[in-house]
DNA sequence: TATTAACGGATAATTACTATCCATTGAGTA
DNA sequence: TACTCAATGGATAGTAATTATCCGTTAATA
């Protein structure tokens, strides 16, 4: 499932989007990142190479990776969005200790789909699944205290 | 688990906070809806019987029930927060039609917390199931408009 | 009932995000 | 390769949900 910019510039050429060099940027920060940043997150990561960039060019370039799937959000109760370059869709975890998201890629969720609308009578989309505790970094560094 | 007014005031009082109408009054119309309302809609539901009512006291006292466990905060990806004073853990569903918001009650996800804790290494502490599709109503709107 | 810390309501402030404006640029076309 | 122009990027203003502040009022305990 990894794109290469070759990709990504047809992914946008396709949708009538033009290949600029700040969405190329963003879209291999977010690529070589595993934390998904939020949108400051990924401007900070930016600007030592990228001077120029603007918070608002970082906002404007996920809108349109989530509206042609290069892209999708995460809204995991925090006061922002963070955002996944990993397509397939997939739980998210976050430690209330320290703060990392991580991603749950091998969880088999279709028997949970199948329930779930079997019990709510909804034609069922999508989903969103977001797990909290303490990640084992953290638990780690508790011990040591003791 | 339906909680009385009684039951209310007990554990307001019981965590150091005063037992005021207005605090009964947001607990009593959290209680008596299913639609899931944000913090303008309790303030638009609470209005017409109390007409001095703000809404910062709305937001102020919803932070003192989460904080207490007297009601949970929803984030569904939506641009406000919904609010639910059934306490038991359970998956919620939108619909993307008609953005109600529907509880799922009888959902076991016990054997789905396991495998993530196992899949993560991370030790579990909670969990928010969002799910997302087409509610039964605007399944049968869709029909008769064929 | 008196005392006082907590509260409610009004409103200002904050913050994440979105919209606007305009000079610049990517990309199709000649 | 140069031309044309809508799309773009960056600066910045605006929006909307939420939070903080201020002060007269009130619930709770003595």
């Amino acid at each position: 499932m990894m794109m290469d910019m070759q990709g990504v510039a047809e992914i946008l050429r396709s949708h009538g989007f033009k290949v600029t060099p700040q969405r190329l940027a963003v879209y291999d920060a977010l690529q070589h990142t595993t934390e998904h940043p939020n949108a400051e997150m990924l401007y900070n990561m930016l600007l030592p190479t990228y001077p120029a960039m603007s918070l608002a060019t970082v906002y404007k370039t996920m809108e349109i990776f989530d509206k042609i799937g290069l892209a999708q959000v995460l809204n995991i109760g925090e006061d922002s969005y963070r955002y996944d370059a990993r397509m397939e869709n997939h739980p998210h975890i976050r430690c209330n200790t320290c703060g990392r998201v991580d991603d749950i890629m091998e969880f088999e969720d279709e028997a949970i789909m199948e329930a779930v609308a079997k019990l709510s009578d909804y034609k069922l989309t999508g989903r969103q699944l977001y797990f909290y505790g303490e990640c084992p970094k953290c638990q780690g560094k508790k011990k040591k205290l003791n």
